[in-house]
DNA sequence: GTCTATAATTTGATAGAC
DNA sequence: GTCTATCAAATTATAGAC
């Protein structure tokens, strides 16, 4: 006999049912927005792919911007696994780490369109919420993080530091790679938006982009000048 | 007394008349554009402001999709003054002339935020159809080859020219302008749809971004190593 | 938990009187 | 040329029956 307090079994298999409704309706977002775009995510289309009334939505999610959200939220897990996944098993010489990242980033926006302009195109909203109250395990953050460090990594064995402000100071690994960062983005937006226009291939444009920044830090071409290898920014 | 096929002076004034109320209807347009953005602009919203009815607005566009094809090509055309007067009476010393355009790009999104987002975020739309069918006095093309042609000039006094592709060859001059154009375009729709997020401020980002695209064209840190000029891309 | 029915809005665009 | 009135369609979200 069940005891208040207590979890019984059929609360048990309830709470998985909920879970579970809750999930599929998740994954049929998903698949809408990469389908369509976010805009197309509508709660009626949303009730009929998953066999229920609008009504039944309102149960497992507040409204729209919830769902959102965690729509979000799997995006950025996403990307942080394809980031991830490009630099496993890699040698960790910083260099090349950087490049893998930067080239699976932009294939990640690329080939995931509507996923990549949900999270960082049109809903600036989760990202300004983790922001607000950044959480250590975040796939957002961990993706950002991911991308901190490798540049900081970078700059520390690097030849030389970019000057950057007035009067002049060396660049930290934050500005260093939050340029990278929307240098990428700049490639990949303008790729989604108007795929005609840059009129160059996203990987050749890519390929300019990383290696004039890695090569800045490098100090390239100075292939023999001494320089010494500095702190490597904040 | 008119006669048939002469323009008389009622008819001109009455096409006179029609010009005006077309330039008001752009004007606020562009007003509530700016203010509130390109979804703002609704049909009542704009009747309202321009002291009509909603009815009377058909009577001079088409539709929404006219209106706002016509506030995106005077957005193009402000953009293009803009970069226009950050190089006019400049000395045309090809690497300050570059820098002092990207900084004027960045700085005109950041002060147009809205306008910015209608002509490079919202509506691909125009510049498709521009590029679909190239006018040689479009501002939009004026404002790309104004660009194109200062990495073009950059790049035929560059000391070295970066490396693309496989096989490895070197970049065109497009190629390096649109790499420009896109990592300004990065840094500036990063900042416009999430304050927040880069966390450096703009100015020393695009110098960063600059200096690296201009460093890696000029072989910087090797100022002493002698290589042949080369023709400057395409 | 789920559905039916619907409220409450908002939108672009048009017909027809004047 | 202009307005009034309105259409037709879409949306989010909720109330209440079952």
């Amino acid at each position: 006999m069940p005891v208040k307090g207590e979890v019984t079994k059929s609360q048990e298999r309830r709470e998985q049912a909920r879970e579970t409704i809750r999930q599929e309706i998740l994954a049929v977002s998903r698949k809408i927005i990469a389908e369509e775009g976010f805009g197309a995510l509508t709660m009626r289309k949303l009730a009929e792919r998953i066999g229920y009334s609008p009504a039944a939505i309102y149960l497992h999610f507040r409204n729209r911007d919830e769902i959102a959200h965690e729509v979000s939220r799997a995006g950025y897990a996403d990307l942080f696994a394809a980031l991830s996944a490009a630099v496993a098993g890699k040698p960790s010489e910083p260099a090349s780490r950087l490049r893998a990242l930067c080239q699976a980033y932009v294939r990640f926006g690329l080939e995931n369109p509507q996923t990549y302009s949900l999270i960082f195109m049109e809903d600036p909203a989760y990202l300004a919420a983790v922001l607000a109250r950044p959480a250590e395990d975040d796939p957002g953050a961990r993706a950002y993080r991911l991308l901190v460090e490798s540049a900081g990594a970078l700059m520390r064995v690097g030849r030389r530091l970019p000057k950057v402000g007035k009067p002049a100071r060396a660049a930290t690994a934050t500005e260093f790679a939050e340029a990278i960062w929307a240098g990428l983005h700049g490639i990949v937006s303008l790729k989604l938006t108007c795929p005609a226009f840059p009129t160059s291939p996203a990987e050749i444009l890519t390929t300019l982009m990383v290696e004039s920044l890695l090569g800045e830090l490098a100090g390239n071409g100075a292939a023999k000048r001494p320089v010494r290898p500095s702190n490597g920014g904040r």
